[in-house]
DNA sequence: CCTAGAATCGCAATCGATTGAATTTTTCGA
DNA sequence: TCGAAAAATTCAATCGATTGCGATTCTAGG
């Protein structure tokens, strides 16, 4: 490990520093200058024009602070991801870089710049502070981690917010995401149609989520009359931690499950390694379905199959929902259709 | 896909809307509830303590927009990902996640929000646009892509500014990153023990970072006297797309590589499965090596050998040059040791 | 009890852009 | 050519917090 210098920059000459500067370059008062700059009809064409090419000649752009404080907008929206019910976790998860770059995409296009934060909730008023700095214009949160009543309380107070994740009938946060419990009941479904008597279910359903998948998969086994061959191993979402703890769960011998709903991809993805590692054969010996239907859903070996959430509209209904938010609007939650596909795995 | 209404909201107390507000409740000015937030020593203990348990009680937090603006800083730091050489890149990559939440950590820590951008350079002013929006007091910029020029030029004149990616001895900008050209070299010198004769590299080698690691390929190529034995394949780094590439070009027959050197630990992962798809042994008929060592590494089936980049010390070292160049000093850029990490896929 | 000097606190300017109201300039019909 | 309406521009207040400087209060020594 080593430094290298750099090749050493040249300087620039003089620039103008604020519209004041470019007002009285122009000729005119500053007033003048934000209203060409901003295409207010107040101004004739002649002179806009002017002060637009004299702006571009010097690349002048009006200061985004000061505006943001007359305007009282950031033109910023908050992309928060808490770690809740998993300390220590490291988002080595893909799952959220899909939903990062098509939020990224999307707030991009809308004009707004997006604001990250992971946060670890420490307490129970992480959420006040980000909403009270007045940083961003709204929040917009992946997952609710175990904090749904912490969201619930700001939500009372606070409307432009929309979190994506579960639903539950009585929560007061407008959310979108994917029917979980519907989407527990088909994985569940899928392996019992397949022949599974015992199952597994791999993931913490501290997170409301992942409960709801449980939940599904649970109705699912009920109906099926196998309310007993349902085991819940709670395999972290940190896919090393997962790995060895689902080689030790799949240790158990003759009890060993036929069938294993993992509750997102990466899970999957852990259990995938850790039965090729002990040579037994998916889905011969064993078969596993995942939940996300991430990209890499189609690089596993074998393909994994697994429940589909659509991420695009997701995310398109999120930002949709919020600028509506913003705009005054209350909006209600959006709960989406999840969808079997079947790959290899299973 | 259906919508469900949430529990309405209830309504609150006043609040005190701006630290004048919170003055004249506390019987004294503006400027001096400002000192007492702020900790200045200027102030008595006991109006300090009075004022903050009033902004307490009420949860007032002093305007950040405000704030920014007198100060002049913003306290948000910009963190780029430059999709330039491939057009229409989703980054489904688990590098910039894995980089991304390292960056948010650290920044977090250090008191600064996270401001992230996706950018599809369609000019050559996209970064200028950026450095003089004022919304950030540095700049991070995630691979170089093919984009060294721009950010020469902006190097010149906007000093706080580090860039992930590859190093060369005229660049202008201040760069971290790892020896990608002695990590080429190892991962190509590692196969060739094993004994391949012919290599195939799989990257787009359009990309600066890239071009460099299949630059290391040849010298070590060249040196075991096999230079006619590298073949370039410019798999793009989108999973989906590098799948069937690799597999088309895996399909010519006779001439099948013995080695597969992969630009990142994702190409090695598509290149994995395009080959378990077609009963070719991994690592018995041909041996893979990816570049990164991300935690997906370890989840392959088999686990891939990589060449590791220190994402960890990486992302300590951006946010340390970043902030002495905010403070004004002017930093080398820093090249890491790569190195070989041998599993199961060579 | 008086006063120098330190400890607190208030006043007012400032950061840079926006915008309603006032003012000046232009336009155009009579 | 005059004057009123319309168009263009200027003026000045405002957003909310920070901070140098001046004013006031307090402390303590003589």
């Amino acid at each position: 490990m080593f430094f290298r210098k750099n090749v050493s920059p040249l300087p620039k000459p003089t620039k103008i520093r604020n519209i004041k500067e470019l007002a009285e370059l122009a000729g005119v008062s500053p007033g003048t200058v934000s209203r060409a700059l901003s295409d207010s009809g107040l101004i004739s064409a002649k002179t806009r024009e002017r002060i637009k090419d004299l702006a571009a000649k010097h690349d002048f752009r009006p200061n985004a602070m000061a505006r943001n404080l007359r305007i009282q907008k950031t033109g910023a929206i908050g992309v928060l991801i808490p770690l809740g019910h998993e300390t220590g976790q490291h988002i080595s998860d893909p799952f959220f870089i899909t939903m990062l770059g098509l939020l990224a995409d999307a707030l991009t296009e809308q004009g707004y710049d997006l604001m990250l934060s992971r946060v670890i909730p420490s307490d129970t008023g992480w959420l006040d502070r980000i909403v009270d700095s007045g940083r961003v214009d709204g929040l917009i949160i992946i997952g609710q981690s175990d904090q749904s009543a912490v969201l619930d309380r700001v939500a009372a107070r606070y409307r432009p917010m929309v979190v994506w994740g579960g639903h539950t009938p009585q929560q007061v946060h407008c959310s979108v995401g994917s029917d979980n419990f519907k989407g527990g009941d088909l994985a569940a479904s899928h392996l019992i149609e397949r022949g599974c008597k015992r199952i597994a279910f791999l993931g913490d359903p501290k997170a409301l989520e992942i409960g709801q998948r449980l939940e599904g998969c649970r109705a699912a086994m009920a109906r099926a009359g196998l309310s007993d061959g349902l085991t819940v191993f709670p395999a972290h979402l940190v896919a090393e931690a997962a790995q060895s703890d689902i080689a030790a769960f799949l240790g158990t011998g003759q009890h060993r499950p036929q069938g294993i709903v993992a509750a997102s991809d990466v899970v999957a993805m852990s259990a995938l390694r850790a039965l090729s590692e002990r040579g037994i054969v998916v889905p011969d010996d064993i078969r596993v379905i995942g939940y996300d239907d991430l990209a890499l859903a189609e690089l596993t070996v074998p393909r994994l199959s697994t429940i589909r959430q659509d991420l695009t509209k997701g995310a398109a209904a999120l930002i949709d929902l919020l600028l509506r938010r913003i705009a005054g609007e209350d909006t209600p939650s959006l709960v989406m259709e999840p969808e079997l596909i079947v790959r290899m795995s299973t």
